[in-house]
DNA sequence: CTGAAAGCGCTAACAC
DNA sequence: GTGTTAGCGCTTTCAG
C-alpha cells in the first residue's frame, strides 16, 4: 500500500505537506503541489479512508434503513428508485451509502449500534413507524436522520403530497362524471395510506357527496395480492350498488385489482374506471394502460440526500422540516366518462 | 466517544486485555472478561471500525456494483431482490455492503479507485460486460469479485440455469401441442438473452422443428416498453403465418407484450399462449396470470455472498467457478392447448 | 510556505 | 493471563 510517506519521499517534501495538498489547503506552493500530484499519480496512490476517518472523525458514510420484511424495502419499486437517486446524489457530495441491518457479525445488534460501529453520519429512514421500537434508538440518538416514508417528530421528512395526488385523481374522476367513487386504501397505519384516505373523505365532503362505507376497503399490506382480495371484498360489499370508479392507493395493487375485475367480467374502463397511485415502470403497460398519480422519486431521493447532508454539515436546517413533493396526474386508458 | 482505554480504567486492566476480550481471544480470564464486558456495557461502548480497520487492514466491507443506467440496476426487480438477499447474508457473516459509484466527492473516479479508497474486500458485480472499460480495472485488480449477471473469465458467477429454464418453458409449450413458437429475446449482448436464445434454437433442433426467423425478435433493452415494440414487429413479420405461442425473456416485457396482443384483438391464451421468464412479484397478477420461469433470487443472492466471502477468507475456492441455479416452471393462465 | 511531532482508537508482538 | 510498546495512515497544531 502506498502512503503519503512514499509520496513525500518521491516528491521531496514532508507527509504533512502531502496531506495538505490532498486536502486542497491554501498554503501549498504550486510547484510542490504539482510534484506531489505527479508522485501520487505515478505511485498509484489512493488515500485510506479508515486512517482519515480515525484522524478526523468524519467517515463520509451514510446509512439507509429499509424494512427487512418480505415485499417491502429495497424490493419495492418506489423505494428502490428513491434509494437509487439518494445514493447517486450522496455520491456527488462525497458520501457513500451503506445498508443498515440488525446484525453485526453473527450477533443481533441494534441499528444504532450498527450506526455507531461504522461511524455513520446520517441515516435515511425508509421504514414505517411500526418498527418503532428498533429505530426509536437511532431517532433519539445524535445521528442525523431524514425520512422518506413515515413522519417522525422533529426529523425532516421528504414525501409526496398525498393530499394533492388524491385530489388530482378524484377531481379527474369527478370531471369525467363519476359520483360513485370507491377507494381501495393502503394500510392506514402508513402515512401514505392514511393521508390518501382522509383526502378522499375531504374530497367527497367538498363535493357534497356522501361517504359510502361500502365503497371503502383497506388492504393489510403493500403487496400485489392485496388487490385481488380487496376487489373481491369491494364487489361483495357494494354488489347492489356498484361504484363506477375506484381510486387505488398503489399501482401494484391496482394491477391485481384490474385483473380481478376483468376476470369477473367487468370491462375497464367501460364498466369501471380505475386510477392508481405511484406510476411505476409497469403502469403504462397494464391493459388497459393505467391512469395514475406520479410520484417524483428523483426529487424525493435527491432532496433526501441534500437535506441529510445539510443537517450533517451546517446544521442550519430546521430539523422538523417537512418537504412535500408535488405529484402529477398521468392520464392513460383506464378511465372513461360515465 | 468511549474507548478501550476508558473500559480498561473502569475494569482495572490494560487496553490490550480489553481488545483481546472483544476479539474473543483464548487467553483471557473469565472474571476479567466479565468485568470488561460489564464496564463496556455501562459505558455504552461501541468499537470503532475505522481504528480497527487501520490496525488490521480488514474493513469487513463489500461493494455492490450496479448498472447506473436508467431502468436497470437496483431498480430492476430481479437485481433488487438479489441484492437484498446478498446484503442480508453478508450481514450475517459480519460484512457490510456499500454502493459503488463512479465518483468520489465531486470528481469522477474509477470504480477501482473507489474500492481502494474504502478498502472494500470484495465486490458483487451486477453489470453487463458492456460496461467493461470501467470495470475491467476492478476485475484485473486484486479485489475479489463475484458476478450475478455477466460471466467474467476467472471470476465466480452465480446465475440461473438459463438453458434449463428455456427448456422448461418450451417443453411445456410443446407438451400443450404448440409447434409454432416465437421468441421475444432480450438483448443478445447479455448472457441471459444469449443463452436463452441458443437454448431456443437447440430446442427447435432437438424436436426437429425448423427455425423460422420471422418468429424471432430481439429487444434492445430490458425495459417494459420493448415488449410493445417487439410484439408489433413480431406481428408484422409473421402476419401470414402467426405463431401460436411466444416465449418472452423477461416478465416486464411480457406484460407489455400481452397488452399489445390484447389491444390488437388477440385473446390470451385462446389465440396466443405466452410464457415469460423471471417470475417477478407481479407476474401472478397480470391478466391472465402469467405462466413463467421462476429464478431463485434468494439462492443467487445468498450464494453470491457466500462465494465472495469464501474467496476473501480462505481463498480455497476455484475462482473460475460457475454456479448455475435451477429454475422452475410456474404454470398459471397464459397458456392453453392448441 | 513547510515540517516535526503528537495523536485518532485499536491490534499484535513480545515480555512479564 | 496480562501489560508494554510500537505502529496502522492520516491530520493537525505549532514552530520555523
Amino acid at each position: 500500500m502506498v502512503t503519503i510517506y512514499d509520496i513525500a519521499r518521491v516528491a521531496g517534501c514532508s507527509p504533512a505537506t502531502v496531506s495538505k495538498a490532498f486536502n486542497n489547503y491554501s498554503g501549498v506552493n504550486t510547484a510542490t503541489y504539482n510534484k506531489i500530484m505527479e508522485a501520487a499519480e505515478s505511485l498509484g496512490y489512493t488515500p485510506n479512508t479508515s486512517a482519515r476517518a480515525l484522524a478526523t472523525k468524519k467517515t463520509w458514510l451514510l446509512g439507509v434503513l429499509f424494512s427487512e420484511d418480505e415485499g417491502t424495502g429495497i424490493t419495492h419499486p418506489h423505494f428502490s428508485e428513491i434509494l437509487q437517486n439518494f445514493q447517486y446524489r450522496a455520491g456527488e457530495r462525497g458520501y457513500d451509502v451503506l445498508f443498515l441491518n440488525k446484525r453485526l457479525g453473527n450477533k443481533e445488534a441494534s441499528y444504532l449500534k450498527h450506526c455507531k460501529y461504522r461511524g455513520l453520519e446520517g441515516v435515511l429512514l425508509a421504514v414505517g413507524s411500526r418498527y418503532n421500537s428498533e429505530i426509536q434508538c437511532v431517532l433519539s440518538s445524535d445521528i442525523k436522520c431524514v425520512s422518506v416514508e413515515d413522519i417522525y417528530p422533529g426529523k425532516p421528512t421528504i414525501i409526496s403530497d398525498y393530499h394533492m395526488g388524491t385530489m388530482q385523481a378524484l377531481e379527474y374522476l369527478y370531471f369525467l362524471g363519476h359520483r360513485k367513487i370507491a377507494h381501495i386504501a393502503c394500510p392506514l397505519g402508513s402515512v401514505a395510506g392514511r393521508e390518501r384516505y382522509y383526502a378522499y373523505l375531504d374530497f367527497l365532503n367538498s363535493k357534497g357527496l356522501e361517504v359510502n362505507h361500502k365503497y371503502i376497503v383497506e388492504t393489510s399490506e403493500y403487496a400485489p395480492e392485496e388487490g385481488s382480495k380487496a376487489t373481491a371484498r369491494l364487489l361483495q360489499q357494494s354488489w347492489d350498488d356498484l361504484p363506477t370508479a375506484v381510486f387505488i392507493g398503489y399501482d401494484d395493487i391496482a394491477f391485481s385489482a384490474m385483473a380481478t375485475f376483468q376476470s369477473q367480467g367487468f370491462r375497464i374502463p367501460e364498466d369501471i374506471s380505475i386510477v392508481g397511485f405511484d406510476n411505476t415502470k409497469l403502469s403504462g403497460f397494464a391493459s388497459p394502460a393505467l391512469t395514475t398519480i406520479d410520484q417524483n422519486r428523483v426529487t424525493i431521493g435527491q432532496s433526501a440526500a441534500d437535506t441529510l447532508i445539510r443537517l450533517i454539515e451546517d446544521k442550519s436546517l430546521d430539523e422538523g422540516i417537512e418537504i412535500r413533493v408535488p405529484t402529477k396526474l398521468i392520464v392513460r386508458n383506464s378511465c372513461t366518462r360515465v
